[in-house]
DNA sequence: CGCCAGGATTGAA
DNA sequence: TTCAATCATGGC
């Protein structure tokens, strides 16, 4: 705790804002310059990498700024993860490649449903698509004179109470239905994500995957950016690509080799070396 | 126009 | 258990 101000700078070192906040895991931020614009924890924050640190500015004066510290992940210890790589060539021309990048820690309903929308999609559409969902069932929030308007990230009840209809009205075609009914799902308590923090890893991916229009990528991409269990390996069509290139350019592999050879092979933060194989091939390889 | 996207579901083998 | 067809749409 400390004096509320509306703007502060969090120490950080090693941390590329740009690449993570412009990775594949979030949607909803974005830049003009080196500065980022987001919703997070109910208000409007505007982030800019600082020397040593990050800077975080906010509409109103905040006392305790964990809930944003904790989203960053800033307590982790990047270089030690790394560290924990399989030493071949692949990981390391991509932690090269993609210095200070990290994973952030979302809010799980967020996290959920923006990858409920993300499937067969491409990362543009995705947040295009997010974006009307937030502008047609979110709160409008206050933001600083001259700012384009913010919502907040709809709750399950609110998208429980509206219809497949209205939802595809943001363009979210054949996935209107799967998130509407997770949202009645979450709504009723049927499945508690809060519950799912203390969930071993494989209980808390079946209980996602009961959810419609969750299978195994999308719980585990939930498993990873919002409840932080380093062993989850979303394995997309990029992934799937780079493993083959990178790993079996010999002979092709199953999805089903790809799977054990990911769960096997890069250690105890492999989600960590996932998001770094899956940015490097998406901005640096061809 | 053709192809593709941070896939899931269903039914068949 | 694995595999193929189907779903749907904006961007390039």
């Amino acid at each position: 705790m400390s004096i509320p101000a509306n703007q502060v700078i969090l120490p950080a070192s090693d941390y590329n804002l740009a690449a993570t906040l412009d990775s594949g895991q979030v949607f909803r931020w974005q830049s003009a310059g080196d500065v980022w614009t987001g919703i997070l924890h109910g208000q409007w924050v505007r982030l800019r990498p600082v020397p040593y640190g990050i800077q975080a500015e906010t509409l109103q004066a905040v006392a305790d700024w964990r809930w944003l510290q904790h989203f960053l992940q800033l307590e982790v210890d990047m270089a030690a993860i790394c560290r924990s790589f399989p030493r071949d060539e692949p990981m390391t021309r991509a932690v090269a490649a993609c210095r200070g990048l990290r994973l952030l820690r979302q809010d799980p309903w967020e996290c959920l449903a923006s990858f409920i929308l993300s499937s067969t999609k491409q990362i543009v559409q995705i947040r295009q698509i997010v974006q009307r969902l937030c502008e047609d069932f979110g709160d409008p929030l206050p933001v600083p004179v001259g700012e384009p308007a913010a919502f907040s990230f709809p709750r399950p009840e609110k998208i429980a109470a509206t219809t497949e209809a209205r939802l595809r009205a943001c363009k979210m075609g054949f996935r209107a239905p799967y998130l509407l009914a997770a949202a009645e799902t979450i709504a009723a308590g049927t499945i508690s994500l809060e519950a799912l923090r203390r969930s071993p890893r494989p209980e808390a991916r079946l209980k996602l995957m009961e959810l419609p229009g969750v299978g195994g990528k999308i719980a585990d991409c939930v498993l990873l950016f919002a409840y932080g269990f380093d062993t989850a390996f979303p394995v997309d069509v990029w992934i799937a690509r780079a493993l083959q290139q990178l790993y079996f350019s010999k002979k092709p592999a199953t999805e089903k080799e790809l799977h054990a050879f990911a769960a096997s092979y890069f250690g105890p933060h492999a989600g960590f070396a996932q998001q770094y194989l899956f940015h490097y091939i998406r901005t640096k390889l061809n």
